[in-house]
DNA sequence: GCGACAG
DNA sequence: ATCTTGTCGC
């Protein structure tokens, strides 16, 4: 798909976070997705020495969940991980996949924060402006805010919040299983979000788009993206 | 100054 | 995120 902004990426932290500030203004906390029949997941995974990235973008048919189309990027960065800053490192290789993807998603849900983020612009709603795409950002631990346990059964929901604001959403996707921390990214409102989130959780922890672009990813790096020969021929 | 800290 | 086998619980 087509990336609507772009903006340089070789930034030093200090210069990072000048652009978040900048950008968050750009942030759209309300939308709807309207009629969604493709949502998209994306991951990323890289091995433990080194700076080569492997980004993929899952496509998947909605309701039903099937995956309709994978693409993945491997980069290389120099961004070091540096908590807040996440898309700096990540987002190069994760631009690169959504230009390879043919599809074009209805909502594409992301792996860390939307604005539940210290400056307010998480990787998802870093992405979603640069994709102009209504995005969601399901990350599996808090980066900042703070959240009451939900109840124990699956659909329970506890807010995020950041003094009286709430911005985000804690969901138990799974029932006694440690719950997902749900935010807007762009284009979308939260409960919007939280309903996708719920409806494309399919008897694990995490959504179906995530999960499935995280085996990716790691089919991805371990397999070097060459398409898998099996042994024997056939 | 001391912790906390998405992936 | 990644390094790693088995193991306890639903």
């Amino acid at each position: 798909m087509k990336i609507s902004e772009n903006h340089p990426f070789d930034l030093t932290p200090g210069e990072a976070i000048r652009l978040q500030e900048t950008l968050r203004r750009q942030v759209r906390l309300a939308g709807d997705p309207g009629e969604v029949s493709l949502v998209a997941g994306t991951d990323a995974s890289y091995a433990r020495g080194s700076d080569e990235i492997h980004a993929v973008v899952v496509a998947l048919r909605y309701p039903d969940l099937a995956v309709v189309e994978r693409v993945a990027a491997s980069i290389v960065t120099e961004f070091p991980y540096i908590p807040g800053l996440l898309s700096f490192r990540e987002g190069p290789a994760l631009l690169e996949a959504f230009r390879r993807l043919r599809s074009e998603p209805d909502v594409i849900f992301f792996d860390g924060q939307g604005i539940a983020h210290p400056r307010g612009l998480g990787i998802a709603s870093h992405m979603g402006i640069l994709l102009d795409r209504p995005t969601v950002g399901v990350a599996k631990s808090l980066l900042s805010g703070t959240a009451a346990e939900p109840g124990p059964d699956r659909g329970s929901t506890a807010p995020i919040l950041r003094d009286t604001e709430t911005i985000g959403m804690a969901v138990r996707t799974r029932a006694r299983t440690k719950p997902v921390y749900v935010s807007v990214g762009h284009r979308i409102g939260l409960q919007a979000a939280v309903d996708l989130v719920l409806s494309t959780t399919r008897g694990y922890r995490l959504p179906e788009p995530t999960r499935q672009a995280h085996l990716y990813a790691n089919e991805v790096r371990r397999g070097g993206g060459q398409t898998t020969l099996l042994p024997g021929g056939g």
